[in-house]
DNA sequence: GCCGTTTTCGGCCCGACTGTTTTCAGTCG
């Protein structure tokens, strides 16, 4: 667990403790609103402390202020020891089955003494294997199998997805929900209709005449495994890919209302809802109350039209200011997918004893890839050859083969398709080492047409270390581009820990680019670090790191990636025509 | 406990679904 949802789930317990204690569901619900903040920054909170950035995290205030400081320094925070000890420890792991909360879990662990958290689970499968959750006052057979069905669902239960895993998952369903008659329309809700790197279920939206008989048929849709709970409105569904679904229904002319509300993020809606309130308009799932009368919506674009406000596009809806902009009409113009007119971080076929893997598809197909795609350049980057074992004449006579064996290739091509419209050029990816030398020499990186740079090992240096790497990396004329800057693996590894201010007032003052790397396990920069380079005018480049031709289409989610940072097109360089591409890269004519 | 285009006091997004009761509490997103 990271540092900051270890610290999300002592606020959630402490909230929990409260709720129990004091009833005080007002005082409950800032702790869980100050422990979901936390939860969703990229930031490790302990670098938000010593940069003096606490203020800037929503819903928490002085006194949580106060108690995240002693927490930080000292591990733990004395108030919230002596609360926790007013309440059985064996209650808190029991709030992560669904349909669990604090209240019921106090009840199981104050009735079956469980004051231990860590067999806390164990029993809980004992008392529910003898039956005996009913002697709870209150509980009867129907909650006794509700909590049985949630805990099967949770041993089954899978991490957060992939965007890449999640979409042909909601593709097919979709498919499926489109065919039936009933349904006029359907689409994809919250995370994964915001284009988040990871989602946590699939949400759908239907849109019917008759939404009982649509909800009908989304619930006989065969990929569905068993449905946890089944509404007229809303259902919650396990997926026999282990995933879980939620499906909403709405009739035509409240669908801009649905697709808005379930949208999300939570956070956008209460910002939305608490500024209307203001006005005297209650914003929910059906439209707009305005004292009593309800007015509709069947398009996203007429709701915010009436609150005043310009279409927020879904990957801004995070609470980021969009809010406020919207209402000046001065949102930025988004990067589209089809204002990218080339990938420089491609990887070829070209076998030779490299530092990484070599891709596995051949310069044509790529090249043909590219012509479909209609950029007008490509790049390829394959990894430096291997550092240690090779001389630097060794070296040399691997990137002139390289060289020869792209330019005949492509030239065949030429021939082949009988245009000379699409542009090569010839790059190569270089490891930074640990110290910030570059796993190429000078002379070397003088033959290529520019080179990108990234860290490939030594994840966990200190901030200044990494810092200093990436500096002294980019230090080259050659060396224009940091490819995926912070190392991370969604699901896998964290970003590694840099000064990235100093990082992003180097690269704008010296004109180096900062890669948006498009591969849907990377998705590297980090949509807040896009919009913290992008108030420095750093420029970004979106590339896919491709391996193979099909991965080419990664595309899209690095496209997306640069939207939730906020990117315009005048940010990102191969939107540039070629001519201008050459100029920024420093180019020879 | 948080927070401010009715504010430093007095509100706090909004509604669906479930279970146990018949008007509501708990949980979720």
């Amino acid at each position: 667990m990271t540092r900051n949802a270890e610290t999300a789930r002592l606020l959630y317990k402490v909230g929990a403790v409260f709720r129990i204690l004091e009833g005080d569901t007002f005082r409950t619900r800032a702790y869980f609103n100050a422990a979901t903040a936390i939860e969703n920054l990229s930031d490790p909170i302990e670098d938000l402390y010593s940069k003096n950035n606490l203020e800037g995290i929503p819903g928490v205030g002085e006194n949580i202020r106060r108690y995240l400081i002693e927490y930080i320094k000292h591990g733990k925070v004395r108030h919230f020891e002596s609360q926790f000890k007013k309440v059985p420890a064996g209650m808190f792991p029991l709030m992560d089955i669904r349909g669990v909360g604090p209240i019921t879990a106090y009840k199981i662990a104050k009735k079956f003494h469980l004051n231990d958290a860590s067999s806390a689970g164990e029993k809980l499968k004992k008392i529910l294997k003898q039956g005996r959750i009913t002697e709870i006052e209150g509980f009867k057979e129907r909650t006794e199998s509700k909590i049985r069905k949630a805990l099967e669902v949770k041993a089954g239960g899978k991490q957060r997805l992939l965007l890449a895993e999640a979409l042909p998952v909601a593709s097919l369903f979709l498919d499926y929900l489109k065919q039936s008659p009933l349904i006029i329309e359907a689409e994809p809700l919250g995370s994964l209709r915001r284009k988040l790197p990871t989602v946590g279920d699939i949400d759908m939206a239907i849109c019917s005449q008759k939404p009982g008989e649509a909800m009908t048929y989304a619930l006989e849709y065969p990929e569905i495994a068993h449905v946890i709970t089944r509404g007229d409105k809303v259902s919650h569904v396990k997926l026999r890919s282990g995933y879980e679904a939620d499906i909403k229904n709405s009739l035509p002319n409240q669908w801009g209302s649905l697709l808005q509300h379930y949208t999300g993020s939570k956070f956008h809606n209460i910002k939305l809802r608490t500024k209307a309130l203001g006005k005297g308009l209650s914003l929910s799932e059906y439209g707009i109350r305005k004292g009593k009368r309800l007015i509709d919506f069947s398009t996203e674009e007429d709701f915010y039209k009436f609150l005043g406000m310009t279409y927020i596009p879904p990957e801004l809806r995070e609470d980021h200011g969009e809010i406020e902009m919207a209402v000046d009409s001065s949102l930025p113009i988004l990067v589209k997918e089809s204002d990218i007119k080339g990938d420089l971080h491609i990887h070829s076929d070209f076998d030779f004893p490299s530092s990484h893997d070599i891709g596995s598809t051949t310069l044509t197909s790529i090249l043909k890839q590219a012509d479909d795609y209609k950029y007008e350049y490509v790049g390829i980057s394959d990894h430096n050859p291997k550092y240690t074992d090779l001389s630097d004449k060794e070296k040399e006579k691997i990137l002139t083969k390289r060289r020869d064996y792209l330019l005949r290739e492509f030239q065949s091509y030429e021939k082949k398709v009988k245009k000379r419209t699409l542009k090569l050029l010839i790059g190569l990816e270089v490891d930074i080492r640990p110290d910030g030398k570059r796993a190429l020499s000078d002379k070397l990186l003088d033959t290529l047409d520019y080179a990108i740079v990234a860290i490939h090992s030594s994840f966990n240096l200190s901030v200044k270390d990494n810092t200093l790497r990436i500096l002294d990396a980019l230090d080259h004329p050659k060396a224009i581009i940091l490819g995926h800057p912070t190392g991370r693996l969604l699901n896998q590894r964290d970003s590694i820990q840099a000064d990235w201010d100093k990082i992003f007032d180097y690269c704008k003052s010296n004109n180096k680019i900062i890669e948006i790397n498009a591969s849907p396990s990377r998705l590297d920069l980090p949509d807040d670090l896009i919009m913290e380079a992008g108030k420095y005018g750093v420029k970004f480049i979106i590339n896919t790191d491709s391996h193979n031709t099909s991965q080419m289409e990664f595309m899209k989610y690095g496209v997306w990636q640069a939207r939730r940072g906020w990117a315009g097109r005048s940010q990102i360089i191969n939107t540039l025509s070629y001519q201008k591409l050459q100029s920024v890269l420093n180019l020879e004519k």
